[in-house]
DNA sequence: TATTAGCACTCTATGCTATCGAGTGCTAAC
DNA sequence: GTTAGCACTCGATAGCATAGAGTGCTAATA
């Protein structure tokens, strides 16, 4: 059975009201705030209608109606009109974001919290993902007679750096020699090409130097393996508490403790596909914990290719309409920062 | 007025009993449960003292009675008698911070998580303040013609990195000189002096590299200036919904808005003292939204060197003896640890 | 045939009252 | 100085009546 214009309005308004008060909404309601030029009698026709179809819920008989997550999902794809962002809100974003813009991650934290902070939810992001990354450069420097710093530069303009000690003392000379054979072997391969064959053609192609390759290239796959952790930034955690569905205790730490989880909130937020912008909404979500949730997130890319995501959390009662609009405009300004600074050169 | 003996008994029962149950006291649970060889009317005119002296305070006329600030700290100061730490408890830490031992931060990291999961409270850790280190190596990287990354090493064993991009091209011989005179220059001294009058020294010893210098001092400078925040770890925030204290939605928030506010935080954490153990109850916290929380911080170090904190937060019902010698436990082995593997040449 | 007014019905929320019980403080006896 | 005994206090809980928001159905209406 379709949808006729008129359940379509009433739906919409419920929607409307629902996210706006958080409280299940009567047909006397609609038909006094909507004008939809019908009696209550009638919505309430229509409204039975609804629920039978799906969209709606009634916490118990005499209560008013509460939108399901079909419902909201009709209304992100059909139904809502995006409201189109504040000129200050853009001010905010576009001063926020050109604060940080040397470290990247350091950008992407921003992000976050110009998010938060603007749609009053909970943002989510995960930072450019280092093993996914090519290697720009790399360099061994030499601490003192025994420690050596491995520092490795991706393409996505991350750097990450650990410091090893070796058994023996190891030269200057030996050290940049290496160096220079890993920058001109290595550059421009993917961050988890290295480690699969590296050290036999090293020593096959110096082996001189075998002794100091036995001893350092097995810490560099070490530290390439280290440093594959994903961070993750959650800004305005304690954002729920403003929502009444969260009054509950029970339901605040069963959020909470999910969000402190960074494992699963990573899982998650991969879990979302590549879309420019992807809408979760209550039972979509996999994990159980935030069925009564809706994520909105974005990538964001350099040089065409994915490497991050940026999102909000919230109730499924969420003001789909601003929270859309605002990861919109906050992930084009990302990823026109990231490709104009860090693509260019620049950096 | 003094505590006779009889009174420091009650006391502690009722202490021992509050923080077990999170109940209000009464006469009679002290008088069955805690064989003092006196009735219950005498422990109640025991308990009548008590409040007047401070140390007692009843919520409602008839209710049992709860321990102030006051009698927790006498408590901690003289009653309490340290658990001693189960080798369960033992074994956990040793196992869990040897794990991870080759970067600095990660071992902070590693120690905080283990310390909220003995404790079922919230511990927080200041990772080493990379500012009041002194500087072990800096080194200037060519990433491509325009791209130099810096990477500074500290002699508490932190190397933190930032690329910048370049006016204009930067020869490898340059920045190598360059890099050589800083170290010779800087070795040594406190990163926070980098950044008075080195630019002017640089210029007159290699008028030559003037160009050069003109455009990389000025980025080093901003490189530490901008390293210079403190990280802060927190886990086990979610603990405090174990306690009945914050069965309240408004008292959880106010706790956890804290919690999210590094600044705060890592300015609470500052404010504790150098002692080994720091035992801050309730009202002798600064801040207003701990008021009614204790926490304990222990100090690490390196080189004798006081670098960081790490600790707990939790009501201030809190299980002090239990907390405290795992806190005392966590610190010593972590001292060990620092001291042994990153002081001598280690790591 | 679609709409609507009207009404009985349902169910939660709120406030009131009575009751229970844990605990105190005081007094008098030991 | 200690304790048994008792009156008193006060929060917590349960029960009950009431109000009010909202529904669903029916019959009248356009």
């Amino acid at each position: 059975m379709d949808l006729n214009e008129r359940k379509l309005k009433i739906l919409q308004a419920i929607i409307h009201s629902y996210i706006k008060k958080a409280q299940p909404v009567g047909s006397r309601t609609i038909a006094k705030k909507y004008n939809l030029g019908v009696s209550s009698a009638t919505i309430r026709n229509e409204m039975s209608d609804l629920e039978e179809l799906g969209y709606l819920v009634q916490p118990h008989t005499s209560a008013g109606r509460i939108p399901s997550d079909k419902a909201y999902r009709l209304y992100v794809d059909s139904l809502m009109e995006l409201k189109s962002i504040s000129s200050l809100e853009r001010k905010k974003i576009k001063k926020g974001l050109s604060k940080e813009i040397r470290e990247i991650e350091q950008l992407i934290q921003n992000s976050a919290k110009i998010l938060s902070k603007l749609t009053n939810y909970t943002s989510l992001a995960i930072a450019p993902q280092f093993k996914k990354s090519r290697l720009k450069h790399i360099q061994l420097v030499p601490i003192d007679e025994r420690k050596v710093l491995v520092v490795i530069v991706t393409d996505t303009g991350i750097a990450k750096n650990t410091i090893f000690m070796m058994d023996n003392d190891i030269t200057h000379d030996h050290l940049n020699k290496i160096t220079n054979y890993l920058n001109a072997k290595l550059k421009g391969h993917p961050i988890e090409y290295i480690g699969s064959s590296l050290e036999y053609e090293l020593i096959q192609e110096m082996y001189s130097l075998k002794n100091t390759i036995n001893q350092v290239v097995p810490l560099i796959y070490q530290a390439v393996d280290e440093l594959e952790e994903v961070d993750l930034y959650a800004n305005g955690v304690t954002n729920i508490f403003n929502f009444p569905e969260y009054n509950d205790v029970s339901k605040a730490k069963a959020f909470l403790s999910f969000i402190e989880d960074k494992n699963l909130v990573v899982d998650m937020l991969m879990k979302s596909g590549l879309q420019d912008i992807e809408i979760k909404i209550g039972k979509e979500n996999c994990y159980e914990e935030v069925k009564n949730c809706s994520l909105i997130t974005a990538t964001y890319s350099l040089n065409g290719k994915t490497i991050g995501k940026i999102g909000v959390i919230g109730p499924t009662r969420m003001d789909y309409s601003k929270v859309i609009s605002i990861v919109k405009t906050i992930s084009l300004n990302l990823n026109d920062i990231l490709n104009q600074y860090y693509n260019r050169g620049g950096r």
